[in-house]
DNA sequence: ACGATGATAATCT
DNA sequence: GATTATCATCGTT
């Protein structure tokens, strides 16, 4: 045991910035997650959990501190860390990190990164490069193959709109991305043109 | 540096 | 049948 379970119990709009430089492993790869987007569930337009509760998003709901994956864009898993307690939807993305261990693994992953810093740049690169799979959707990230430890003290960061989100819920009425300034594994702000 | 575009399939309506 | 919490690649500055 590594962290508090917890400690997740709390909305993800608060443990968001906590998850900023903390250490995530999975099988010999440890990534230091430099950014994150919050999600708010039922309340959250910009949120899978939006309209209820179904398949997909019953992980949601589950219990804290436990993996939410998906299957994105029809090639792509995103991996999140459900929060809130029980019964409640709430989670945090992963957007993006820097590999600290096991860089010659991840590299194996990612055939095609050009250059370590791009290794785990962005949500379903990072997914890729720690080897998460759809497979690892409710996975306790307090028990093997994961490893979660959270930053021991607080780290500087900053908040913006949430990147490719669509509709009313991507605008700059939820800032909820956050990211650690000045990291090379943080993706560039991209606006989305909406039609 | 940035913008456009094709790839590709689980989930939901 | 539409939508999508994306990436790699190619083109242009």
């Amino acid at each position: 045991m590594v962290f508090d379970a917890e400690q997740f119990s709390r909305p993800s709009l608060e443990m968001a910035p906590l998850l900023l430089g903390s250490i995530l492993s999975r099988d010999g790869v440890s990534v230091r997650i430099t950014e994150v987007e919050a999600y708010l569930g039922e309340s959250d337009p910009g949120s899978h959990a939006f309209r209820g509760i179904t398949r997909r998003t019953s992980t949601m709901y589950g219990p804290p501190g436990h993996v939410y994956a998906y299957f994105s864009y029809g090639m792509h898993v995103c991996a999140n860390v459900v929060c809130s307690p029980e019964g409640t939807a709430s989670a945090v993305l992963l957007r993006g990190g820097e590999i600290v261990s096991g860089v010659a693994e991840a590299r194996q992953r990612r055939t095609t990164a050009r250059n370590d810093r791009d290794l785990a740049r962005g949500p379903a690169r990072l997914t890729r490069a720690l080897g998460i799979l759809l497979t690892d959707d409710t996975s306790d990230l307090n028990a093997a193959p994961f490893d979660l430890e959270l930053a021991a003290s607080p780290v500087i960061f900053m908040t913006g709109p949430r990147t490719g989100v669509a509709g009313v819920g991507g605008g700059i009425n939820f800032p909820w991305r956050f990211w650690i300034p000045g990291e090379e594994s943080v993706s560039p702000y991209r606006r989305h043109p909406r039609g």
